[in-house]
DNA sequence: TTCCGACAGTGGGGTCGCAAT
DNA sequence: ATTGCGACCCCACTATCGGAA
């Protein structure tokens, strides 16, 4: 097992010392060839069996690869695709069919079993373009030396955002290093609180959604972001606004549902998130800030 | 003494698989 | 057939504590 290297969230760094990778939203996946492959997660879990369709990708024993496994939608890669999927040890062909994955390989620990750990990311990517990696289901995907211009196309494209990574950096297996900054596009949404759910905290989580034409609509639910002096803030604000009966247009699903106060939606709320789902709702939700309304 | 980094704990969306209802 | 729950995947953020500065 061989856990990979992991960056540090930040802002975009600066200077000639840093070279600019696009964020790739999928899977973690360390590829070894011992001699056989063999592919593993974050987590060191064999996940061979997941991926047939990368079996024909073939390296000397002793060779470690790290990458992301990702399933492209208009060129694109699409993390809600891959879900579907990713779970499965030996998918059926019909599925693999319809969700292809693509493993973009940016890293190259081990070669032939010398230790390229020591040398720095310059030469380890050197030695990986070296080795000419394309295939139907994999390939090298591209660094840049512009990291604002890197940054506004990846937001422009749709995609996650970048990984800076600095030019002179060892790779470090398993730690989470100041080498690798990920800088990640995000949104805000100003939302309504209809009613919000204790936990382990007396506040657990916020229930928020947006009006539309067909009234209140469930955006999900906030839990992140909230210290204990906000949270005394916002139970001062709910508790007396409850209300009966949800005030969302429509029944949420029992998981929602499950221990809410219900409040009329008068309080907004700023919050910060990655992407809207398929199903609307807000990914990697987290409280910003609670809106003084006069 | 103060500050910072690592870690545990709490919260999210989503999928799958299995058990209980 | 529906619901509940935990395990995995992707996470963000807060609070705490010990060691570095």
């Amino acid at each position: 097992m061989f856990p990979p290297m992991l960056a540090t969230p930040g802002p975009l760094p600066s200077g000639p010392e840093w070279v600019f990778e696009l964020k790739w939203d999928g899977v973690r996946v360390v590829a070894t060839f011992d001699p056989g492959l063999r592919l593993s997660a974050r987590s060191g879990t064999n996940v061979t069996s997941r991926y047939p369709e990368l079996s024909g990708l073939s390296l000397p024993p002793g060779t470690v690869l790290d990458g992301e496994v990702v399933v492209l939608a208009d060129g694109r890669p699409s993390f809600e695709l891959l879900a579907e999927r990713m779970h499965r040890d030996r998918p059926p062909a019909a599925l693999a069919a319809r969700l292809p994955v693509t493993y973009l390989i940016f890293d190259l620990p081990y070669l032939a079993g010398e230790n390229l750990c020591e040398l720095p990311y310059e030469e380890r990517r050197a030695r990986l373009d070296e080795l000419g990696l394309a295939g139907p289901h994999w390939a090298v995907p591209p660094a840049f030396d512009d990291g604002p211009a890197t940054y506004t196309a990846s937001a422009q494209l749709g995609l996650e955002g970048v990984v800076a990574k600095r030019r002179t950096s060892q790779y470090r297996p398993g730690l989470r290093s100041a080498d690798w900054v990920k800088c990640k596009n995000e949104s805000t949404m100003d939302v309504l609180v209809g009613g919000w759910r204790p936990g382990a905290r007396r506040l657990g989580a916020l229930l928020v959604g947006t009006e539309e034409e067909e009234g209140l609509v469930f955006r999900g639910r906030v839990g992140g972001g909230i210290s204990a002096a906000t949270e005394e803030r916002l139970l001062g604000l709910l508790e007396p606004l409850a209300r009966p009966t949800s005030p969302f247009a429509e029944a949420l699903p029992p998981e929602d549902r499950r221990g809410a106060r219900w409040v009329e939606p008068l309080i907004v709320v700023e919050v910060a998130y990655g992407q809207l789902t398929n199903a609307g709702r807000l990914r990697f939700p987290r409280l910003r800030k609670v809106l003084d309304h006069e």
